[in-house]
Parts: structure tokens; sequence; C-alpha cells
DNA sequence: CTGTAAATGAAAATGATTTTCATTAAGAGA
DNA sequence: TCTCTTAATGAAAATCATTTTCATTTACAG
């Protein structure tokens, strides 16, 4: 992952870019407009599909290159649901208002966003993130919470 | 992943296995064998190094297939630290007595396991379980928690 | 406007995991 | 115990997401 110092500061993205010596660009661009539309969990692929027609000239390469970035810089998840390709999402940051955690059927790869019990969790989760950064010495940036089992329609087919 | 029905009763190995359908191996043996002694987070070749001297003609095929089937009857974690290759713990179920959740260096892939906070933890989760088990109708078999962040030597080099 | 280092695309390389296929062996039933 | 069916296996090849290489382009500081 490519971390430039720790650049984590507020401010929107021009200048998150600038501030953190990295150049902006037409792809980078193009990508962050990609992912803060849409809703989801978009795999590399996904995104160079989505911007291809509109910046033909924006590569695969690329679009790995810079969702590195974007995570590296907090900006972007980068997801792991078990189909053997990561998943992007834009990050809100754990307090932003559209923050959820993932429930994810082990047959069919399905994921359900859910927000239902993220205040209780959350809560939680600091307090803990708290605990272990001491006892550990860890700078915790961030957390992932997954569930998985099978979905209504997987668990019917027993 | 292999599934055959919904196998995840109790009772030791020998009967779990043939239970499911599966018949029992020396391979299946040894990879299990490993797997309950080892504590950590094995990759599929770490494993297959492991077994390799005592058992030389089991091969890594045979490995990612047993993986696979023990993944899918419960018995092991699948896990994923973002080092590009998935991870393996030998699953003691998520009340079991030495149940822990992961604290990752996104710098060095450093894993600690914690256990300090899990009861709490467990109790949320399983609220959480139950609350949304009923509303997706998910049939929740597992979690998976993991904080991530820079360890004390990574946020030291800034 | 210019120089320099960062960013890029295309193609090749990588490397974990999966598939193929011919062979072996587990274990149910005789 | 012997036989037969089918699951399990190893080796090699295939797959496929991601990374690297390298020559070229471009952002932007001065």
């Amino acid at each position: 992952m490519l971390t430039r110092g720790t650049c984590r500061g507020e401010g929107w993205w021009h200048g998150k870019f600038r501030g953190c010596g990295y150049r902006l660009t037409l792809g980078r661009e193009a990508i962050l407009d990609i992912l803060s539309k849409s809703e989801g969990h978009l795999s590399a692929e996904d995104i160079y599909m989505k911007i291809h027609p509109k910046y033909p000239n924006v590569g695969l390469t690329t679009v790995y290159r810079t969702l590195d970035v974007l995570s590296g810089l907090g900006m972007v998840y980068k997801l792991d649901f078990g189909d053997g390709r990561s998943r992007y999402e834009f990050a809100e940051g754990p307090k932003g208002a559209h923050h959820h955690h993932h429930l994810v059927c082990t047959q069919c790869n399905k994921v359900i966003d859910y927000t239902d019990f993220i205040d209780d969790e959350v809560e939680l989760l600091n307090q803990t993130e708290k605990g272990l950064g001491q006892k550990y010495k860890f700078k915790i940036t961030n957390h992932l919470i997954q569930f998985y089992g099978l979905c209504e329609e997987c668990s019917g087919k027993k």
C-alpha cells in the first residue's frame, strides 16, 4: 500500500491530494467521481468499465494504482467478500452518515449493507478501539465487521 | 465453497466427516492435525510445508481442496489480512475458549490476536446477530471483526 | 515557459488458486 | 474379506486478479 506520511486530515479531495504530494489527474478524478456516486461494492474492473465510456484512455492499471492510493489516504475502503476479487467503497468515515457493516452470504456471495445496529456497535467499537490501541500500542484507523451466513434464498435450497 | 447440506452439528471430526458424506483420508487427517496444533494464521502453502516432511505425498492441491471442505464444515476459518493470500485457522467456535479477534497492521501486515474485549463484543454481537438474522432472514453462522491500523513499529517510522 | 519527478498505458510477469484428467483408494455392501 | 462404486488425489496446465516494467506523457513548482 502506498502511503506518504500520515495524510488523514480533513478537507475535500482536491486539497487532500495536493496536501499529500499527489498530483490531481483526470483518471483520479474520474475514479473518485464514480466511486462517490455509486452505491455498492465495486471491483477494480467494475470501476474501469464504468469509467471507460467517458474516459477511454484511463487504463485498468491506473484504476488499481489509484485505488491503492485512495485506500492509503483512507478515502476508500478495500473489502473482501471471499469471491476472489477486492471490492472498493467510498469511505464516509466510521462516524459518517452512511457508515454500515456487511452481511455476507457464504453461498452466493450476496452482500447486504446494514445500518440497523450501528450505533451500539460503533459505541462499543470506539471503546474497544481505545483499549486495544493503548494495550498494543496500535494506531487504529479503521475497523471491519462482517457477519457471515446463508441468505434467505440459499438457506431455502438447503 | 463446497457444502453438502448443512453439516454443522457437534461431535468430533471422524464422525463429522462421515456424517456429511466425506471420506476420511490421510491427507485430511494430516491437515486437521497441523491446524489444530498450530497457533496462528497459516496460508495453504504454510500448511503444505509443515505437512510435507511427514506426508510427502499430500499435494498442495489437496491442501487447498481440504481447506475448502473444512471451511465449508465450519471447522476452519478462512481469513484475509490483505497480503494477497488466504490464511486459515482452526475454529473453536465463536463461544469457544480461544475465540479471538484480530488487530492488523496495514503497513507490515503483522496480526495480533486479542481476546481482551471479547466478552462484551461477543455479547453485543450475539444480540446484533439475532436482530439481523430476523430482519434480513439470514442464517448467521459466523462473524468477523478486525481492527486496522499501524503497529508500534510502523507508526514509529512515520 | 521549462524542467523534473510523478503518473500513465500497454504488455509482460507474477503468483495464488482452480481445473482437468487419468489414477488411486475409502468404505458400503455382498 | 473381496468387490465395486464413487470420492479423493497428484501433477500439470489453466485461470485470473493484481503487479511490475519501461518508455512516454503530464502536472505543476519555480
